[in-house]
DNA sequence: TGAAGAACATGATACAGATCAATAAATATT
DNA sequence: AATATTTATTGATCTGTATCATGTTCTTCA
């Protein structure tokens, strides 16, 4: 019997390694010559909303988050570790504008590859253009059931899910240092950061998690995955 | 001076059209030799969440939506007019199968594309791919969007959200024959019917809407807009 | 045509989560 | 090391929206 799809937030890219896998030495070749290794520091920024999209960045050390921001508020998208793309949006033809913005939480090193030669690649190369379709499939599931989550789930259910999913799949730990601030986890989860630490704390109490500052530790997993699916 | 992008939870895709005017003559034979014309009543199911998807479907006629639900509850993703395609999602290799319901509001006459079919001519036509991939980009800057303007709008700024959505973008006109129900519009908009109720109804005694039955009618866009912008 | 079920509407109440306020702790800056 | 600034925490209160209850109006179809 197949298992329903599970609704949580977060569901990172599988395909990107294949992506680049499908290119001929030559093609390869090409886009080593158009790309730069660009090291960031902790804190930079690394994109900013609404700027030309010159490059899309392979994320081949750190940790980064791209958000949505307005006088209004912010929102954390994603939270993206190595192995990533940003900016495939900027793909899109007679726009070429990054809509949203990414931040290094850690020192990060990045590959800089010229969004011509991409939209190159892609269009002598199908099978690396197939690719690029599956990891635009892949975001678009991704942030559809990320946002299907967000209407469904109240606040206890959107930290679990979240504490879940940078458990799992970000950090592929039960413990791990994070270098979110407690309005991150916030903007992260849509919520306030008074409610967030409200959460947390509860968690703590009930012996779901442990927090030592920002080191996170699952203690619970089954019931935090319950809090996930029915909270 | 440049606009800030606006904030609204509505962007149907402009590319669709430009992605089959890419096509060869041959690969345009090809296409009209494997789809088939499907007219659908009313009220008819079109794709359901969970099941294989056999085809990229084309709404020639119609009015449909598309939907994520489970026992907690339905969100519907997008109300999507006649040009539009329904299912793109699905081209993810290795996991073809609909994350999404898709539902007639109208008689609909749609273009059942296999989907093998799209795929080779995605695989032989770069042209075509590129356009696929705009169409992909599109849809993830309008989910995206959508998303983000969930988090920041509360009830009034999502139901006016909404109504400039349905009158601007969808029928394109001030006044409107709406076929979805007030619970429809609560799980467009992520409200309860009451909520959606009331709300309508204080937007009707302000006279920035008229609604008689089925009937909708745009009186003050530039009220209706800001309360969509600050509300 | 009339009964049954939806959809619509409105009022009363409850409650989740935001907001506000006031420390405490941690971090940055001089 | 001392001060300033940000971040974390906790409590008290407020409020937007859901929930519940009840009645009315539309549809549907037997």
């Amino acid at each position: 019997m197949k298992k329903e799809h599970t609704v949580n937030s977060c569901t990172l890219n599988t395909a990107v390694e294949n992506c680049f896998q499908t290119l001929t030495d030559e093609e390869y070749l090409l886009l080593e010559n158009n790309l730069v290794v660009v090291n960031y520091k902790k804190g930079e920024m690394l994109c900013k909303q609404g700027t030309l999209a010159s490059h899309i960045m392979y994320i081949c050390s750190g940790l980064v988050k791209i958000y949505m921001e307005r006088d209004s508020g912010t929102l954390i998208l994603k939270v993206l570790p190595a192995g990533n793309l940003i900016g495939l949006t900027a793909l899109l033809d007679n726009n070429n504008v990054f809509r949203y913005s990414a931040y290094a939480y850690q020192d990060c090193k990045l590959r800089l590859i010229d969004i011509r030669v991409f939209k190159q690649l892609i269009k002598q190369n199908n099978q690396f253009a197939n690719q690029v379709i599956n990891l635009l499939c892949e975001n678009q599931i991704q942030t559809q059931t990320r946002f299907f989550a967000f209407t469904q789930k109240q606040s206890f259910g959107r930290i679990a899910d979240t504490l879940m999913c940078l458990s799992n799949n970000i950090f592929k730990m039960d413990e791990f240092e994070l270098p979110l601030s407690r309005k991150e986890l916030a903007e992260l989860t849509g919520l306030t950061p008074e409610s967030v630490i409200r959460i947390l704390s509860k968690f703590k109490t009930d012996k779901v998690i442990g927090i030592e500052g920002k080191i996170f530790k699952i203690l619970d997993k089954e019931k935090l995955q319950q809090i996930s699916d029915y909270g």
